[in-house]
DNA sequence: CTGTTAGCGCTTTCAC
DNA sequence: GTGAAAGCGCTAACAG
């Protein structure tokens, strides 16, 4: 277990050359002969030398490394933002420091010790909103941030337009011809944040359609399948209850599906369903969605980042697209 | 975005204190007079002084980082083993560095380049075989692989009993009166390994309940849902369709699910279904699994790094236990 | 094109 | 208990 490591010296040594033309003609730095630049190669490629990136980052100044914050990693969302991310770092060789911040205790800690002080050139937050307390603090790592997945502080970022998919979701149930539609709002129950675009689309899809807005229909709870199940609950215990629901997430939909299955109630027949995300187990649930490209926006932001790292300008914000999927969740009223 | 980085120098400087002593004072080394101590503190404190990681590992000869190597983050099962890894290795201050190997070019480039050479203490391979060759690739890291999720090589490692659980869910059917019950087995196509104690589980239990084997009910497919739903219908197309399925994983489960659903068939009533997992959306669909405690695994795969790390003696195998989570979707079968 | 010489910012003997 | 000095392994001027 203990590491024989060959040395840059050694490498040199052996190549019959000095430290530094060692070292130029391994990051192929200019100013090397060709014929130098090979003897070095063959004899580091035979030694299996690798150079000691601690060594190297403290020369140089600058670590090839960037921090990826995110929180709830076990969910498909976030982990597919994290490979997409993670594969475009690691074509350009750069090393990703992996911070999962799942609940409000860890958030707080991360910002206080802040651990990735000078061990990264960037760092990237995953969907969640930074205060400005938590953006004072990012600020002592004195070093680029971007967002993903979603807009943080005023940070350059990647992410889908919300009210636009919220739009995409609600038209199709306006133009089945449904009147009565619920809205499982999701919040994320640490942060007060301003209502995100899901929620005014909602509001205006219907307020452009001539369909009043019915307070009760709408029902705010946190992200997740359980909530949506218990969410969708109530909502059936009003007097007059949806035709139609449109949920946040596909876990929040899902979970109304539940709800609404044990109810004894059909989908779409009596209740149609519609989610955001596509998460890929919304196909198996015949669950009708918008689409989001996941893991490009994972990729975007990686490469808004090595762009970044190279001084150049970039975007401060992308958007990707996203589409309606009708599946077999929904359908016109009843009538 | 410039570093104006305080070094330990100027901390000592300002602390009128030997740069030794400094260094000594802020890792509480013993022999620093406890007031010194706190002065070299306060002064740190107050420049909001934090140590170059890269140095001091340089200087220590130590990183201070493992790696986590794990394909399909966006599957809730790595992320949730990563999340459990991460928050242990975290707490003792011990960075993750992040290798994402979906598919298998990346594989082969991961055990090609060895990315992370000379930059971790430990790695840790999530869930995946790890075959003679690559095993001989990890080895020129010189540093301690153990496995998470899952077996790979002869690491170390923590994970639940496969065939413990495959047992827990077949026998579940069995009781029920199931004796037409197939299997949908998962496998990873990249590679070549022994059938997975899930699948002995299956021949043993039934052999055991003096049911015969009958290899029609056997579908092989990758893991996912999408296969899962082929599987299953290919399954319907049996003159003598099974009663019961048993997919190796919740999500294969669900594809199944999906495929009785469209052909009209009911479950339970007409075909019970059991998964393996217990994934948070199996409770959504009312899916009767076999429960593992993903997190746990991570964080008890966690513990033994830093064991191996202190050079602890560590056990070479850690089991987890799984439990059968009996809901909607089986029953004892129509007769 | 190539070698020498300083550091990069810490940790660690080894004396005092 | 404390400080001086010698590295850790590499990169970046700076001279040749």
């Amino acid at each position: 277990m203990s590491a024989p490591n060959v040395t840059l010296a050694e490498v040199a040594r052996r190549a019959g050359v000095g430290l530094a033309t060692a070292s130029r003609a391994l990051r192929d730095a200019p100013g090397v002969a060709p014929a130098t630049r090979d003897r070095v190669r063959a004899v580091a490629e035979q030694l299996s030398f690798v150079v000691s990136p601690d060594a190297s980052s403290l020369a140089r100044g600058t670590t090839g490394r960037v921090a990826i914050v995110v929180p709830h990693l076990d969910r498909w969302f976030f982990g597919a933002i994290v490979a997409g991310l993670e594969s475009v770092l690691r074509d350009a060789d750069v090393d990703v420091l992996l911070y999962h911040v799942g609940d409000l205790a860890d958030r707080r800690r991360f910002f206080e010790q802040l651990p990735a002080r000078r061990k990264v050139d960037a760092v990237v937050v995953v969907a969640f909103p930074v205060g400005d307390r938590d953006r004072a603090r990012l600020d002592l790592l004195s070093v680029h941030v971007v967002a993903a997945g979603g807009q943080s502080a005023d940070y350059p970022y990647v992410s889908i337009d919300d009210f636009q998919a919220g739009w995409q979701a609600m038209s199709h149930l306006i133009h089945l011809g449904h009147t009565r539609v619920a809205m499982l709002e999701a919040i994320d129950p640490d942060q007060s944040v301003p209502p995100s675009g899901r929620s005014l689309a909602y509001e205006r899809s219907l307020i452009d359609a001539g369909i009043p807005i019915d307070r009760a229909l709408i029902r705010t709870s946190a992200w997740g399948g359980e909530e949506g199940a218990a969410s969708m609950g109530a909502l059936l215990g009003l007097s007059a209850p949806p035709t139609a629901v449109y949920a946040h997430s596909d876990e929040v939909a899902l979970g109304a599906m539940r709800t609404l299955r044990r109810a004894g109630l059909r989908i779409p027949d009596d209740v149609s369903v519609v989610g955001i995300d596509d998460h890929p187990l919304a196909a198996l649930a015949d669950l009708t969605t918008v689409h989001q490209p996941v893991q490009l926006q994972g990729r975007l932001t990686g490469e808004m980042v090595l762009g970044l790292l190279r001084d150049d300008d970039v975007e401060v914000a992308v958007h990707v697209p996203t589409e309606l999927v009708v599946r077999a969740s929904t359908a016109p009223p009843r009538r």
